[in-house]
DNA sequence: GTAGCAGCTATAGCAGCGTTATATGAACTG
DNA sequence: CAGTTCATATAACGCTGCTATAGCTGCTAC
């Protein structure tokens, strides 16, 4: 391992693709820019990376473990739903700081790439809302939840991303940011909602619960006991019509 | 003008074009392919079009009409809460038909393109949402309202075509489309989100479910499925320390 | 030492891309 | 019929991502 002096030229591989990147909105980015960048040719790029999509998909994993790393950063405020509310907002940070990278890794279709990362972003959220759902703060599952909040926080930092910097206005973010959420989880356990189909409060009870039990006590039952109780909840739930 | 027999070259550019972009699925496609389907040469594609991007945004303005014109085509209910969810459910389905069309048009950051498609979606958009205003009343401005459900809407259709079209959940589409219009239109009186302390755990939820199962459905359960249930209850709640 | 071996990097070049300078044909207009 | 304009074709340019091949480095084995 290299020490000290001048990066390795795969890392000033890296560094230069970033930087050209970052710099060159949105406009392609050629091998022979990146190579020449870096002061290196072209075939130590294809021995490194393999591909002019292995090299970008290296700079998008090294920003999105940047991603992950401000993410996890956030500390846990005691209040659940408050925590949800930091999240989303350093999302759409991250975004607008890292406008491209950003649109590369949520605004793609690859149907390889993208699920990796938005798999990884859903299951930290899920995480949190989690703790939401420990908390009876959650009204759906954690997992259809964490899925409808990254949705919409992806398409309004999107959104806010696409429209010029200086006409920027953050309150769409906050606006449907407490729409989600307050479609999600509840501040207060009393008032559970009752949708169109008429939801009992059985099943708002369960997924707390359920969650709880994951999250503060997962070795308390063996996974044929949760099986069987979660084949109780299914029951109680399909059931309740009145 | 021409009339009938074969389509000018012109159309035959553009149908080839879109039936290209529509088939090879995200990857690009190139000019010769075009050309080649269409069977013309190349410089007749540059007399009509100027441009490989001319030619595009001649196919996305065409998809973007059609879908403008399938947004017009929706009937006013009467409802108009419930025009807000047709309209939603419009954008989804035609962001699935027209994958990737749908993903220049809404997914792409190009800050000049972009913006036009975003803008008149949002301008009709904030029509439907007028109407709602003026039936029952808006908690924000139809404008402001246009913004955050159109940011939504997008965010969970690019989310939908990002996965599988095996996995696709629709459900994703309901939740979040329910959480926006509630937050937007006073369809129902929602309490606006104000904190409360966050310390009950399992224990709370427990007895949340407990009391739930109780009053709704008591028989739901087989007395031994519920002594064991309790016992897990017991034995939970007996070590939550916090 | 030096022979062999493995890991990087460089030379030079290919096929494909978007694009265009130039030329040819077709279709009206006088 | 000549003139003008529109529409298409020929052939090529410069650029792209990529690679077959070879050379250089630093290592271990004898």
């Amino acid at each position: 391992m290299k020490k000290g002096g001048e990066p390795a030229p795969k890392a000033r591989l890296l560094r230069a693709a970033a930087a050209l990147l970052a710099e060159s909105n949105g406009e392609p980015v050629s091998t022979r820019q990146i190579t020449e960048a870096a002061r290196v040719t072209a075939p130590t790029l294809y021995h490194h990376f393999g591909d002019k999509e292995g090299l970008f998909d290296a700079v998008v994993a090294e920003g999105f473990s940047e991603y992950l790393e401000a993410e996890r950063s956030i500390p846990t405020s005691g209040q659940p739903v408050e925590d949800l509310r930091r999240h989303w907002d350093n999302h759409v940070r991250f975004g607008l700081d890292h406008a491209h990278l950003y649109t590369v890794m949520f605004g793609n279709i690859r149907p390889e790439r993208r699920p990796t990362m938005v798999a990884s972003a859903e299951a930290f959220l899920e995480e949190v809302l989690a703790r939401a759902a420990a908390a009876s703060r959650l009204v759906v599952s954690p997992h259809e939840a964490a899925r409808s909040m990254l949705a919409a926080n992806i398409g309004v930092t999107l959104m806010l991303i696409a429209e010029p910097a200086a006409k920027r206005n953050l309150e769409l973010s906050a606006m449907t940011r407490e729409a989600v959420i307050s479609a999600v989880a509840t501040d207060s356990e009393s008032d559970p909602v009752t949708d169109t189909e008429g939801t009992p409060s059985v099943v708002v009870a369960a997924i707390a619960l359920n969650a709880a039990l994951q999250v503060s006590h997962p070795d308390q039952l063996s996974s044929s006991e949760l099986k069987l109780f979660l084949e109780w909840l299914q029951r109680i739930s399909s059931r309740s019509g009145s």
